[in-house]
DNA sequence: CCAGCGGGTGAAGGCAGCGTTAAGGCGGAG
DNA sequence: CTCCGCCTTAACGCTGCCTTCACCCGCTGG
């Protein structure tokens, strides 16, 4: 559903947050303290962020604020008290909600939802186009030079993903996690078919690449022809 | 900016948001109870409503099932406490945003705001039409080429949401939610067996589709034949 | 020149997702 | 009460995708 970003200093609550979410289709990561947490935003740019208020290195609110100075990401406050007018000032300083502890899951999934309905509708820009490659993303379909691209789920998704950051080398590691959604260990032999699949349907070769560029030790980047 | 109904028990938080949206340009209307609200409605046709939940004569939740039995307009609910489950349950039962006392003015401005972007991007007035397909939603009737289609209740929901969001992949879990009215879990192999159904009464296969495309893994689209 | 590593290519197996059919329950109309 | 249409659920088979394995080449550092 989403890539929800935790943070919150409590184990206990992270974990069974973690698991809550999971078990509604969300994907999420943690991170223990503020300064773990802009780390995290910053690395895996996360749908939603989960925030708790009370965390042990630095106020909710500088880091609500730290975050808006880097991102527009909806942020959604939880805090352990009913406490009024910093609720209220929260929200002035740029969250999008907020929950008083303790809560039930659904509660938190609801307003997940939520805030995702308000950000969709302004997510959605217009496909992505890479050279002689274009990439709608709504209608799941690609074309090269015109001609359709008959893609497997995977094979999409990967192409976007590069699409997105084109020009940018991209890590295997990081595709794993992102396209794979497998944050840790996993063969990356995977990736390696896969790009081979989207060469050949791109009707180029490793060893002549026209937008599927090797970058050795590194990863791939896609890139529009010279 | 927008025509508001402010259902509101309390006077004087009555006029103070009479006062505070008409600075921001707003027009409005006010009933101090459920009945009055409802003929308001259904009287002047507000773009919005602003619906307080701890009404004398009824539950919020009983009105907001009346709006919707006889309107679509956006809803926006108040309510005086945190309660979760019953906020949850409203957004379930077709609320479209909500709001915990005391909030400030510009909060509310910005939601109203936001509900009407929303609803002006989907607002579907004349039939919609989809390549030989067309759906009148006033009289809840649809044709193929001319030629009537006769379809159950749930198959025409299910057409309709399509077809207003046609070349768009829609996911089998969002289907779930919006045409079933199911949020969570559920047996999403509903949705693949009236699938069916209208493929067939759109005099297709799965095999050969011509409007109703699969895109596996992701879930299916409606669009008009190459 | 050799050993190690990163990566490309091809093939095979398991498995998830989906189509299809049929049976049963539920509610509404007569 | 009975019938009928609609929706749901379950079962089964199949297709195509993903993963994994094996083997290759070419680069790179010693």
């Amino acid at each position: 559903m989403a890539d929800v970003l935790i943070v919150e200093d409590d184990a206990t609550i992270r974990t069974a947050l973690v698991r809550a979410l999971g078990a509604r289709q969300h994907s999420t990561m943690t991170a223990p303290n503020a300064m773990e947490g802009l780390q995290s935003l910053v690395a895996n740019r996360p749908d939603v962020v989960v925030l708790d208020l009370g965390l042990p290195d630095l106020d909710g609110a500088a880091l609500l604020a730290m975050i808006r100075s880097v991102s527009d990401v909806p942020v959604i406050v939880v805090s352990a008290r009913d406490d009024g007018d910093g609720i209220v000032a929260l929200l002035d300083a740029g969250a999008d909600d907020y929950l008083v502890k303790p809560f039930a899951a659904d509660q938190l999934d609801a307003r997940i939802r939520a805030v995702l309905r308000r950000s969709d509708s302004t997510k959605t820009v217009g496909p992505v186009t890479v050279g002689g490659i274009v990439i709608d993303a709504r209608s799941r379909t690609a074309s090269l030079d015109g001609v359709p691209l008959e893609l497997s789920p995977k094979e999409f998704d990967l192409l976007l993903y590069l699409a997105e950051r084109a020009g940018e080398v991209v890590g295997k590691r990081e595709l794993l996690a992102k396209v794979w959604n497998q944050p840790y260990g996993g063969a990356d032999k995977t990736v390696d078919v896969h790009l081979h699949w989207l060469r050949r349907k791109l009707g180029e070769t490793a060893d002549a690449p026209r937008y599927l560029v090797r970058v050795r030790g590194v990863g791939v980047k896609l890139a529009p022809p010279a």
